[in-house]
DNA sequence: AATGAATGAGTGTTCATTCAT
DNA sequence: TATGAATGAACACTCATTCAT
């Protein structure tokens, strides 16, 4: 009998079991990629006794894939969220979330690994776990953009949206090239992206 | 007895076959994706009696979805080769690439999904059947990159082999965008999209 | 239509294919085995169209190989036959039925491979097509024997039935090292069989 | 998860399911053959729900039919090992040898047409399985002979080595016309046999 | 007489999931 | 709570055989 049916308490027990499995499936996909991370491999690197144990603290897989998306943006959410209140500027707001969110790439890559994994490996992975992050993301680039255009710190013929669309579009980017290229130079990289960005947006050409 | 083997010559009902097959194939991949993507299910759509029938045509899986991405590459090549030549300038050259590959996208969308669904689902596809091509068309944008700068174009300080790459990332972020955002105004975001490239890479602030 | 039913009659047309097909599966099992000698396989290696021809030929894949081991057991039939009447002596016409065997066995190395591979790879290969062809040879080798104690060349204390198992199964093994041992000296190990056998069915102890 | 990975141990019920599928495998090679004996065929026999179980307690079919070679093997090896410390005479180790492992065939005919159908099916049974065993029994009788020959038991011109291969033979022809001959007398053939060979290596005619 | 396309049952193996204990 | 045994559908792939042409 699934522990979770009816109420939706959860004991003690039953949360920490829970997270194991979670970290274990995310350290697996992250490994072995979304299509080799079977309950029977997930189990043998979390130290489980059986598959079955798996299905026993979770409905059914896709149950499972989901709590390990949220705990993946759980985590990475707090850090990186783009906080235009903190920064000096809506210039310094952008280039430091695009620089964050890269450090964060970066300090966090089993945790990426699995997300793309899963994002590759699971039909309805998108639609069903990030497009409604993604885009309240991307609403959030996109308003620090339009103030930022409002206050004449950015070019006026810049459109918000896609510019917003266009940086989300280059870290994800940056993010493939972390995790596929060996001994890539974060510091450096991280640089020239930021540089890049800069210019894009700025309101004059040297900025 | 498999029907290719030996000399390398088909029948015309075998290359009718092998294209009906390789055509369900992409339809199936783009709706299930390609783990989803077994004989059983690219059988049912291409209307065949058994999942035998695909083996009989081809000698293992990698040979039908080797097949699958030569089409596809096959059919994009032609219209979104990135022509200098023909270009009245570098400028020209590199966003007529960029507007031409989301036209492309916007017209093969199947296509484009199975293409993305084999590179996630595929362990080797990469280094098999598309590393080459990529990097060639890096190598390309680059050197329009390069060249335009060397005439006075492009801005002294933008190093070509980022650019490229950035460049690439966006058109990446393009399909992925095109495919997953269902009433996108795809003019409008290509024109957006074309007049970010010519700012971030131009000489001028005003391009 | 299976072109053997019915009247009994084979076209010469036919006749030659059957034999094309006989002499491809014979070189194809002595190859790869009885298990690896698919239809498939054998049409290949024949130069056959279709393993559809072979179906065509013969009613199922039984009736093939019986049609295979009736040809090995042909060939040799003629040839290794125990001729006392031609032998000056039983002793000589035992001892030259052994040499003669193995001598066979050596020249014909593809045909007793093939065989072997049959008679360990088909269930009932023994029963049906060999058994009888075995135990009326031993009946032959027995009754030579017999007349060779009843004229007193042999010892009066030998069994014939058992002596002449037992001279079938030194062939048996004799073939069987034949094949597996690579450098073999053919000539010795004869002499050497030969000599035991002299010495094992001889009345004196000199022989 | 497969039960055996990591740890060597095995479960109670782990041992005796084992147990059983190597009964019934046994049961079903030496009924239908190796080639015949697909997990399905086994399961069947086994009782077992699907073949898929076979899966989940043996990491492949290759280790399942190690087992079985194994539980052959280790069958018979405690009895008909060739002991020549408790014989009275060189003669008799071999003798009894003789005797005793045909005693073990009969005793044993569905375990010994299983091991002949594996060896006759398994492309590579021989060399993983049994080759080692079959050169250590092939000295063993070696020695003794040659024992024996020092002795002054055996005749002086004996190869020992020639005689060893040659008993052998003669036994794998005995386990051959056990298996095949339905109202054979065991225990005459036996003794024929037995006074065969004794006076094939014995020094003195009369022996 | 022959071809090549097709068929469908069969292979070993993996998988998420169930369930008695 | 957890275990390990079991289940049965699914997988890619091979096979002897059929059949229209």
């Amino acid at each position: 009998m699934q522990p979770k049916s009816g109420s939706g308490e959860l004991t003690f027990t039953e949360v920490g079991r829970r997270r194991q499995i979670v970290a274990a499936a995310i350290e697996t996909i992250a490994e072995v990629g979304y299509t080799g991370a079977s309950f029977a491999q997930i189990a043998k690197r979390a130290g489980l006794s059986s598959p079955g144990l798996i299905s026993y603290h979770f409905a059914d897989k896709d149950e499972l894939i989901g709590q390990v998306v949220a705990e993946i943006y759980g985590t990475g959410g707090a850090q990186i969220r783009l906080r235009s209140d903190q920064a000096s500027s809506s210039t310094d707001a952008v280039l430091s979330f695009v620089a964050g969110s890269i450090a964060f790439y970066d300090s966090h890559r089993a945790h990426m690994r699995a997300l793309i994994q899963i994002l590759n490996g699971h039909p309805q992975a998108r639609e069903r776990w990030v497009d409604q992050a993604n885009s309240a993301e991307l609403d959030g680039i996109e308003q620090v953009l339009a103030q930022g255009q409002r206050d004449g710190e950015f070019r006026g013929d810049l459109v918000p949206r896609v510019a917003a669309v266009v940086i989300r579009d280059l870290l994800s980017g940056a993010l493939q090239r972390l995790l596929t290229t060996p001994g890539l130079d974060v510091a450096a990289y991280t640089g020239e992206l930021v540089t890049f960005c800069r210019r894009a947006i700025s309101g004059s050409a040297d900025a």
